[in-house]
DNA sequence: AGCCTTTGACCAGCG
DNA sequence: TCGCTGGTCAAAGGC
């Protein structure tokens, strides 16, 4: 919202993000709240969940919001004693969180959420309202009232439905609809048209706070008579340089809409009280991504396994959190300020950049989640591994992809999108240029798969799941091209943009995207006693294990590239513990990081182990172009470079820039002294494996280049010597198929 | 087998 | 330079 910094974390606990649908509608339209056709008791039933319990906050957020000169003393009281209610656990933060976005922030009442909880048992419902028959909680997911779809309004997200003509103010309606046709109801309009209105297009516009901005989007005619509900990403436009975002409560203090849709709204949330506390699960979490109605009765069903925030959180066990998106807790801090210790999560997507910080309570309750960046991704499927390959999962993949391109770049959802619901500002924004389709924006999540949302993002745009399932029934590039069209770097200019974008999404659509299915495993087997690990790039490691038929302990690691995919896990032979068999998985993306044995490289190979002469070498080459070997995937389109390889520099014994080994190409054998100081003592063995031998008998190396993921097996050939890791394994990599079967 | 959490240590920014 | 603080790393073990 303009005035605010966008890079300021909107702060609040974490309350109810579901305003009330009343205050929303009558502070939209100007309605007497008294004059609803709903009563909304007030505050005598928490248990009514969050949309019931708190009318009172609520309707005082809206009121404040949606005219300042009606933002009374007593609503002001009342707002002040809703903040107190946790204020003297946590004030410091919020606090000045609060004042750096100018407004006040209501604080998290987790006992609210809690309760909400409770509001799942039907007993205890409001007296005063009452849920249609057969009305789905799902459909009452779409409601756009909710505040997840206020948060991500997105008609890719499946938030916006809408009724057709006529229906909108009925509920009677859908609760008259069959089940099915309940359930199918508002993918059915979703399908319909829709008109969504780029930022700058202004509608009502609100704002979750500081942060983000929600895009509007326009909703027809058709939907609800005379609202228009738009969502603002500015965000997205205006980008900067990640911010971090903090979920909360204050878009309830800012979010309006039209009464239609308070009715419609809270008819609908007669039938779901438990939508209530997903809503409020969802919208703190940053997930308001649902892609349908489908996808939201999944993660309904989870979030009533769950219980509540804590599941919102990210939760703990490994399990996809509310937000849809799984999370890796990489650390938790007593931070100052703050009554409850935070945890920091990380997206476990290879890609994704987003973190986020929580806060919970001694109980689990969550108080406080900061989000920070924008995920470049799907939220995963649910159950993916038994999903992927299924027919169900291939079906969903429009559904999937969809949002995805339209998540990641396009700016509209981009604040919206990301998970995260407050929206994240930063999102990509010097890369993010988004053509939406004439339809508008909605994009395919809308329910019509192939909407068109071109998008072109700088970053690496990856859509792991979807394309997970749907290389399993196409072929890899144009599968992915026609998946992911149009992505790019829009900020280099235009020249060859398709092209360019072909070859730099390659790597990362293809590393991620296809990862489950044929990710290129190279098996590497060396007798250095300097393991591969100093193979120059920086890895993290996750885990350890004692495998089966090796007492040794394989450790697994990570590359720590943000965006890249490679793992690794290295073991000791266990015939030979000499003998390091470092398994390589994923491709790449990204450079040696340079700061890293930068020293050796001046000093050339001669000082160095022979590990660490590779290493030397290979940061070298990489000090001559970036993106050299984790990119090399990426080069697919380069003409076979083979006899590029050369020695330009006095002491570049790597790839030179540009290098790149075609297949079957005679000469490679030089290759092997490619990282290898002349002397070395000792060269790492590099398996063979039968089919790879097969498939490219010209390989005179015996480069295994894996395609269609073989699952190599550590092959010891001993005549194929080769000098140490890194170029070893950029030279492996670099000689992977390219192009159709990535 | 793979990935997760836990948790103390480490690192970097800031005053 | 030092201490504080927030954020991240990474070994170890659990799921």
């Amino acid at each position: 919202m303009a005035g605010i910094d966008d890079n300021v974390a909107i702060i609040g606990d974490w309350v109810p993000p579901s305003p009330s649908p009343r205050a929303f509608f009558s502070a939209m339209i100007g309605d007497d709240i008294n004059s609803s056709t709903i009563t909304e008791p007030h505050g005598e039933n928490r248990t009514k969940g969050l949309f019931l319990g708190q009318p009172e906050q609520m309707t005082t957020g809206n009121a404040e919001k949606k005219d300042g000169a009606r933002t009374s003393g007593a609503q002001l009281t009342e707002l002040g004693s809703f903040s107190e209610q946790k204020s003297n656990s946590r004030g410091g933060l919020v606090e000045r969180m609060a004042a750096r976005a100018g407004f006040n922030a209501p604080r998290l009442n987790t006992e609210s959420i809690r309760s909400a909880e409770t509001s799942l048992n039907p007993e205890i419902r409001s007296p005063y309202l009452t849920i249609p028959p057969g009305l789905s909680p799902t459909t009452l997911l779409d409601s756009p009232v909710f505040l997840s779809n206020l948060a991500q309004p997105s008609p890719t997200t499946g938030k916006f439905s809408f009724f057709p003509n006529g229906s909108s103010k009925n509920s009677t309606v859908s609760s008259k609809l069959p089940d099915r046709s309940k359930e199918t109801f508002f993918e059915d309009i979703n399908s319909s048209s829709f008109a969504f209105k780029p930022m700058g297009e202004s509608g009502s516009s609100f704002f979750l706070g500081g942060t983000s901005k929600i895009t509007s989007a326009t909703f027809p005619q058709q939907s609800f008579p005379s609202i228009d509900v738009s969502v603002h990403s500015e965000n997205a436009h205006q980008s900067h340089d990640v911010a971090p975002t903090k979920v909360q409560s204050e878009s309830r203090n800012s979010l309006h809409f039209p009464a239609e849709f308070f009715k419609l709204t809270t008819e609908k949330d007669n039938g779901g009280n438990t939508v209530a506390d997903q809503r409020t699960f969802d919208t703190v979490s940053g997930n308001a991504e649902h892609s349908s109605p489908l996808d939201e009765q999944q993660d309904e069903e989870g979030d009533q396994r769950a219980s509540g925030d804590s599941m919102a959180a990210g939760g703990t066990g490994g399990t996809p959190s509310e937000d849809g998106y799984n999370w890796r807790k990489y650390g938790q801090k007593q931070v100052k300020g703050s009554e409850y210790p935070r945890s920091y999560y990380k997206c476990t997507h290879p890609n994704c950049p987003v973190k986020k910080k929580v806060e919970r309570s001694l109980e689990g309750h969550i108080t406080e989640i900061i989000y920070k960046g924008a995920h470049s991704h799907p939220k995963p499927l649910p159950n993916r591994r038994s999903a992927v390959g299924s027919l169900d999962t291939q079906l969903d993949i429009p559904e999937q992809v969809g949002p995805q391109i339209g998540s990641v770049n396009d700016s509209a959802w981009a604040g919206t999108q990301m998970g995260n619901a407050a929206g994240t500002s930063d999102w990509r924004r010097d890369n993010v240029e988004v053509t939406s389709s004439a339809s508008g924006g909605p994009g395919p999540e809308v329910g019509n798969p192939s909407s068109l949302v071109q998008a072109q993002s700088g970053t690496p745009f990856e859509s792991a799941d979807a394309i997970d399932a749907s290389s399993t029934f196409s072929n890899d590039e144009d599968d992915d091209r026609a998946t992911h069209g149009s992505v790019g770097y829009d900020g280099e200019g235009e020249e060859s943009e398709s092209k360019r974008r072909k070859i730099e999404t390659y790597a990362t659509e293809m590393s991620g995207a296809t990862r489950a299915i044929r990710e290129p495993r190279v098996v590497v087997q060396t007798t250095s006693e300097v393991d591969i690990l100093d193979d120059g790039y920086r890895w993290r490691k996750y885990g350890q294990k004692v495998v089966k038929g090796n007492p040794n302990p394989r450790s697994y690691y990570k590359c720590t590239s943000t965006g890249c995919t490679v793992r690794k896990h290295v073991e000791r032979a266990s015939h030979d513990l000499k003998s390091v068999i470092t398994t390589y998985e994923g491709k790449h993306n990204h450079d040696v990081p340079a700061a890293r044995n930068s020293s050796h490289v001046n000093s050339g190979t001669s000082t160095a182990t022979p590990g660490q002469a590779a290493v030397a070498v290979q940061t070298h080459v990489h000090r001559h172009e970036p993106s050299q070997v984790h990119n090399s995937m990426a080069r697919f389109e380069r003409p076979p470079a083979f006899g590029s390889f050369s020695l330009p520099g006095r002491q570049q014994l790597g790839p030179s820039p540009g290098f790149s080994f075609g297949m079957n190409q005679p000469g490679l054998a030089n290759l092997a002294m490619a990282g290898l100081g002349q002397g070395q003592p000792k060269m790492p063995v590099m398996p063979i494996h039968p089919y790879m031998a097969q498939q490219h008998p010209g390989n005179e190396m015996g480069f295994m280049m894996p395609k269609e993921e073989p699952k190599v097996e550590p092959v010891t050939e001993p005549s194929l010597n080769l000098s140490n890791n890194p170029t070893l394994y950029q030279q492996i990599m670099s000689r992977l198929p390219l192009g159709p079967q990535m």
